[in-house]
DNA sequence: GTATCATTAGAACAAACGTTTGAACAACGC
DNA sequence: GCGTTGTTCAAACGTTTGTTCTAATGATAC
């Protein structure tokens, strides 16, 4: 059991830097310690490991969302803040563990970013009821909102999660001069404050911006 | 002249699929119906392609959003739809021109998103002044906002913008059900209500939000 | 026609890749 | 003791990678 979890740590913090592509086997297996035949003995493959490592952190993350979601909900239906809350601080919580949680973090979403169909399914079949369920609450939150449209803005609102998460070289160089990366509170509320405005927006200024696009 | 521009197209076009480490150079060149050697022979190496393919695109988009920033700032301080409009319209309706448009646009959000330095040189000249010529102009529309939060907000803003680029393979499966992704001005406009939104959004929401986290 | 030039052709290179193999090792039941 | 089981090890597998080399090709100038 030592193994496993040696290769899983090294493939966090591996994969979160440089995509899975851009890891060797042979890289992976210096980081963990560990002989290189021993990926292929514990998990069969290099993209199983992929998975495994997303599994791990990803399956608890998704659990504490919906048990945030559901005890916000018990008190009849929540806030659009509330609901945001529910669906990032968890993922942004795991962050403030100095560790591994960046690592995780990063890794994640690189995951989603990086082409590939081995995380496929995974991504399918953890995030499909979760997506569905915040959509939802979301729905009965913002009653004024076609469902449409409200998959629109949600779909922003992932983009700022999954932009965020990244937490990118390409954005870092600038966000260190801009705030503080490990004060995830304060991130995680302008976060939600941000994302809540987006999904309230009413109709009339998205108009506007249409024929403004259209004129230039 | 025509062998480096048949590289560049085949290379938006692999590119954006499976990224620059998923495409091999003979692939590349299959595409391209060119001879393997071409490649070194025109740019050098594997890296170089992908900064010319990226600068061949970006360039002209960021000039135009120069452009139509300068002209909404003609007439006085603009208000904030126009000036998310300058910088979300030129890089969305690229994305009209059925064939190169969408490849190119997605491509840029994958060079944006992959690990690797080669590009780090590229973003750093041709977004750096673009980021700060949009800063300057925001913190004008919003003086009551600090710089350190507009920094984080615009953070977010370019993460709407990123992710719905990328418009990745694992968002497109839903993304089909919700909207048309060919409606370029619906996608447009709805980006640039939602980010103003989130820009202007008060002080208060961000608190409670922040409260909220901190118990759960 | 011949020389010069830029370009293209296919073959070859060393290095690195994911994966497989078979021997070695440790711990256990009997 | 022996045999079995789970695990680790070094070495090798065949492929593919980016890159390089040299001969061949085509066009242009004299």
């Amino acid at each position: 059991m030592e193994t496993k979890d040696l290769i899983l740590d090294a493939a966090e913090l591996l994969f979160s830097e440089n995509g899975v592509e851009g890891v060797s086997l042979r890289s992976l297996t210096r980081e963990a310690g560990v002989n290189l035949a021993s990926v292929h003995y514990h998990f069969g493959s290099k993209e199983a490991v992929a998975q495994a490592a997303f599994l791990r952190r990803v399956r608890p993350i998704n659990e504490e969302r919906l048990a945030l979601l559901d005890r916000v909900e018990r008190n009849g239906t929540p806030d659009i803040e509330g609901i945001l809350n529910a669906l990032y601080a968890p993922v942004l919580q795991l962050a403030q563990s100095p560790e591994h949680g960046r690592r995780f973090m990063r890794m994640c979403a690189r995951f989603y970013t990086e082409p590939g169909a081995y995380l496929e399914s995974a991504f399918e079949q953890e995030f499909a009821p979760i997506i569905s369920r915040f959509e939802q609450a979301l729905h009965r939150a913002l009653p004024g909102i076609s469902r449409l449209d409200l998959r629109r803005r949600m779909h922003f609102a992932i983009g700022v999660m999954v932009h965020t998460m990244l937490d990118s070289n390409r954005s870092r160089k600038w966000a260190a001069t801009a705030w503080d990366p490990s004060d995830t509170g304060g991130t995680l509320a302008a976060m939600v404050a941000f994302v809540a405005a987006g999904l309230r927006a009413g109709g009339e200024a998205s108009e506007r911006a249409g024929s403004e696009a259209d004129s230039g």
